[in-house]
Order: C-alpha cells, then sequence, then structure tokens
DNA sequence: TATTGTTATACTCTATAACTATA
DNA sequence: TATAGTTATAGAGTATAACAATA
C-alpha cells in the first residue's frame, strides 16, 4: 500500500500543467485574453451565468477575483453585463457574438497545440484511454477530494 | 482537429492538481513539511545532488526560491549540506537517515490518500493506463511543451 | 437583516538584481 | 572575469474585510 515506485499524481501534474498553461500563454496573449478571461469565457460558452457570484465559483475563483476580468472583457465586447430584471443586484452574463468566435477559435488553436505537442507522445490507444480517465478525474466534486473521508 | 467537444487539458488538470495539492497540504503539514521542503525530499531519495543551482532546476524552482526551504530541512535534521570539497563554492545536498524516514512515511501516506480519494474513481484498468500515460507525459521534456516548434 | 457586486487593504508567493566567496 | 550561494528589494497574484445598492 502506497509502495513508492511511482511518483506522486501532484508531483507529475504540477510540472505538466505549468507547462501546458505556459504553452497556452502565447495563444491567450494573441487573442488579447488573460487566463481567467479565457476561463470566464469558456464557462460562458456553456450558457449565461444569472450573477458573478454563480459564475465565480463555478470557475473556481473568488467573487472579487473576476471583478476586473469581467471588466476588462465587457470593454472589449465579448462579453454583455445587464442587470437581472428579477433582482436587480445580480448581473446576467452572457457571450456577445464576438466573444463566442473568439472563445472558439482560442480554444480550438489551444487544442490544436496540445495534440501536436503533448498527446503526440502517447499511443491513440493510451491516447484516448488517458483523455477518457482524466475527464473522469476532471469531474469529481472537489469535495471528495479536499474532503478527508479516512483522515485518521 | 481541434474539435471543441472536450476540455482543454489545463482546464482539467488545473482544478485536479489543486485539489490534489490541497489533499496533500495536510499530510505534509503533519509531519512539518512544506511544498517545496518535501519537493527536495523527493529528488534528493533519488541521490545526492551537487550543488544547489542543479537541484533547484531538477525540481522547477529558482535557485534562490529554495534557499529558505534548504535551511528549514537542515535546521530540522533531515538533510547534510557540506561544501564540496572539489569546489567549495558549492554544496553537496543528501538526505540524512531522518531525513529518508520522513520522505518515505510521507510519500506513502499521500500515495495512499490518492489511491484512495482519486485512483479509486478509475476502474483498475483506466487507473493504470492513465498512470502510465501521466508518466510519460510528465517525463516529456519541458523544452518540448514550452518551446513552440510550430508557433505560426 | 441578508445578499450582490464593488472597492480597498494586507498578505503570500515569486522574480530580479545586488553582494560575498571561491574559482 | 565567471560562477555558487546568499540576501534584499520589488512586483504579481491572492485573499480578507469594509462599503453601497437592492432584496
Amino acid at each position: 500500500m502506497g509502495s513508492t515506485d511511482r511518483p506522486d499524481l501532484a508531483a507529475m501534474l504540477a510540472p505538466l500543467t505549468r507547462s501546458l498553461i505556459a504553452m497556452e500563454r502565447p495563444v491567450l496573449e494573441a487573442h488579447g485574453l488573460s487566463m481567467w478571461g479565457y476561463s470566464v469565457l469558456i464557462a460562458l460558452s456553456r450558457g449565461p451565468a444569472r450573477g458573478q457570484g454563480v459564475l465565480a465559483q463555478e470557475i473556481g475563483a473568488d467573487k472579487t477575483r473576476i471583478i476586473a476580468v469581467l471588466d476588462d472583457l465587457q470593454k472589449h465586447g465579448l462579453i454583455d453585463r445587464t442587470p437581472d430584471p428579477a433582482d436587480r443586484r445580480a448581473r446576467l452574463l452572457e457571450l456577445t457574438t464576438e466573444g463566442r468566435r473568439i472563445v472558439t477559435r482560442t480554444q480550438a488553436e489551444i487544442q490544436s497545440r496540445e495534440e501536436q505537442q503533448v498527446l503526440r507522445h502517447l499511443p491513440p490507444a493510451d491516447r484516448r484511454g488517458f483523455l477518457s480517465a482524466l475527464r473522469t478525474l476532471a469531474e469529481l466534486p472537489r469535495d471528495g477530494i479536499d474532503d478527508n473521508p479516512g483522515a485518521d
């Protein structure tokens, strides 16, 4: 149980993730996007959000952290931010046509690079298995990982 | 190529990695280790390092960043830091017996948690495939990912 | 009174550059 | 002059807490 013949998951994932993010950066910059901005656009590409807090939580950010991001995205015409008629404290957030275009193109470019520079190194069979397993793990509720059911 | 029907790698890996790290934290704290301290011990468990710069590069850190970490590890008797006789500017770094004990136990505990809380959610077949693929990707030279061979 | 969004402040982490000693 | 290690400073990123508007 827990033999030391393989590196820890985090020890492998952290550097890999850093490299992936470094790989994304030039693509994002080419489209005038920050990492959080891209994250927001991706979330909104799956549908509008009612409330900034909801959106923030969805992408694992703090409510205060995304405000400047939203300001910027709105200023560049990539998102619409309108007061919710039902609750005028909240803002309805959705992509503009331009925003949808940008996020679609950016994501295609990023995934293309990922496939050509990273996934290429996996045999096709392993590749699909890896992506499938990764999706499973990525969709785990964070509670299930962060909590310590068998802590002590 | 680059169809948008799957999330980006980094988008899946980043939150997962954060959760993993959050999971590690209490284990590390229980052994009085920081994340970088643990990283150093893991690296040294694969053999002594001749020079702090070498060690830093090996774990993806800056030379200046690990100094305080090494100070702390040495203070707690987990590593030996002796001037290299061949080049007295450099320091020879290696685990003490106590250091080896700590890192072994800590890693066993961490991997046990990873398996019970994360890998558990993968069918055994997928699990081995995932770990194998992850090792492959983690061992890729960062140059191969960070660089942009087909940049434009 | 509670909640959404906002702003301002403080704290952590990281990177950059200057300094000491050996080569 | 160049390099290993160290130290000090500044910068980016993040979290915490107070504030205004609406419910």
